[in-house]
DNA sequence: CATGAATGAGAATTCATTCAT
DNA sequence: TATGAATGAATTCTCATTCAT
């Protein structure tokens, strides 16, 4: 069980309004998933509840029947995606694979869920810095150190046992592979020509052997 | 010269009070650049136009004796930002130099760009895509299109002569090669280890001969 | 028959809406008294109807099966408290005592609906005064000019006949004495300690013979 | 110094916005006067920052240049009467009376104050039961205890040295007494007919003598 | 009788901006 | 150049109330 997925079920669980959580967990869904939407292309702080409202056909206020505030509506949007990442990162780092093939496997779960959680992962990128320094958001945090050791220490794995360059700064790389997956969120559109896997396939021949023609 | 340049100049001649032109540059210099490190820090929307005037030791409203509004600061930051930058740019470009050549050039010259405007390339990385809306920032758009002819015609070029492989999506290298070298500015921070030659040559060398090691 | 129970008596009736009525009074009774209690521990405008369904066990909405608004909640609690009170009042009155003896009576009346209706009373204190700017509550003001007419006539036929000491201002002393009883439902709770009667006797003492020991 | 007056002092010096105290205090003090009497007019939840706003001729808004918040003015109300009372209290309380004089003192002193700081008074006995809930207006419950303490005490001594009644609750007289000199400051209102000190000899005249007749 | 979902009218608060001094 | 005081529009959130089921 991950540290998100522990924080995240503590966070909404301290609230005193229990009534708000108990709603029809379909309708939260929807609002969820269109609010999701409207922060991804305009930003957290420039969304205004108002706006999600108008998008799901509401009134502003009505929302609160739903969710005690903006901030709980990016709290689950986030935390749901994180333990669906960490779910899918937990299963591949338990497989046990050679580093090489663990950051395969890596990659290609990480296009899985920015196919899957475009909006959420778009979210994480843009808020998750200012979003981690309230207690509330504490689960960022830590997904952010379990997320930095399972990449480094794949990377470490690789270049002592031969598999990556062992020329390379090693946190330079990790940041590189790191940014290079994840701001993909920030363009993809799923539309049937790229499957997330294909476009894995892409990066890792990019990230792996690089764009240079070899002798 | 540059798109924008020429719009950038533009864009505050277009204004009628002429009375904030007349204030010392050197105080404006002084203010913009504490107004750029508390963008990139909390970003646009977040950054209150008192939490500047703080910073600066000053009243809110005194900033705008300077200034016509804190969108004029943005502006101002962003345009001087792109200036430089498509000096640069321009200069590496009109060299003629072979595609791979070109390719390094234009990838050192970002990270000096990157050293030197390290605020302003972070509020461009995060603020861009919303003001290009507006058409007082249309020089973002107009840059952005300079910007991917410049990167997607040396690939081409890069391609046809041998240099780069062949068998990949160009968009999709565009975008990697583009996102690995700006996404840089939201960790960067220059420190005398790295000089950005430095970081650069490693950047480079992992994007043209990947992170694997060679047989 | 008092003006308190006429007038609220009228002030229901004058509603459209028939339905309320017809639900079970037994049902009414528990929900109001939940309502007294919160409203007596919060205050009536910081009171939620939320709030006092939750603590009845039900949803908001339900509430507005047995009462048209919060605003008749109070209306019926008070004016209950009210026409009991009047019950006892006017029996103290009309045994037709002699002054002393009858301020006796009425204040052990007083601390009896106050053991009985402890929440009805420190609503009554806490929110009559601007409850009786409405049309609806104008019982309260009413019962408020009675009840004024009652305790100084007492005073009056007291300081008459002799009993009571005659060199006080009389509106002061009758301030003076309501207020020391009222008050009381402010912090007394049932207690097995002290009855009302007990309660009563004491500050008997206290009003008429004073704290100072007697020479 | 009371404690009514540090933790005061502490509560403002906690907040980040220096800035905001540091505002003319006279335009302040003028702003305050107005929150007060409307709060002691309609109570503190009932008070509108609108409505405060309104009375004082701008706009709700512009209240906020001069306080943090609607709580930041009843705290600064509350806080300045409870230091000047603990003055005044303290002082009495020094100057080592005997309990019948110390206790003419203190109700003369408490009449004096209703008289300076009316509607703070009625803003405590309305609001301080559940203000006092809150963190921030701790100090409100430690003045409850210090004020008890010295009631009680001087009841106390009162009756060992035979000034006052022996055969009385202790505790209900000091209920008795406290609420009956405060509960004035609902009605009181400056007219030159009542000075503080010509309620306070008839209020304690009442108190200590009562008001039956004496044989 | 009760629920679930909404409405709509405020409420407090924030903030860019203005302007007389 | 800067201050102090305000404006006014927008924003998040609250809550009594309604109503179809």
């Amino acid at each position: 069980m991950s540290t998100a997925k522990k924080s995240a079920a503590k966070s909404p669980a301290a609230k005193k309004k229990t009534t708000t959580v108990s709603a029809s967990p379909e309708r939260r869904r929807e609002l969820l998933h269109t609010a999701a939407e409207v922060f991804a292309a305009h930003g957290y702080n420039a969304t205004t509840v108002r706006r999600i409202a108008d998008e799901a056909g509401i009134l502003a206020g009505s929302l609160y029947y739903h969710f005690d505030s903006k901030e709980s509506m990016v709290d689950e949007i986030l935390s749901t995606f994180l333990n669906e990442l960490w779910d899918g990162y937990d299963a591949v780092l338990a497989a046990g694979h050679a580093p090489r093939k663990t950051l395969e496997a890596l990659v290609t779960e990480s296009f899985r869920e920015i196919d899957r959680h475009r909006a959420a992962v778009a979210i994480y990128q843009k808020e998750s810095r200012h979003l981690a320094a309230q207690p509330r958001f504490g689960y960022l945090t830590d997904s952010q150190q379990k997320f930095e050791k399972a990449w480094l220490g794949t990377l470490e794995r690789g270049v002592a046992d031969g598999s990556f360059r062992t020329d390379l700064d090693i946190r330079l790389t990790y940041r590189f592979v790191r940014d290079t997956v994840w701001v993909a969120a920030s363009w993809y559109r799923p539309d049937g020509h790229h499957s997330p896997e294909e476009i894995a396939r892409q990066y890792l021949s990019m990230v792996l052997d690089g764009i240079a023609l070899r002798d």
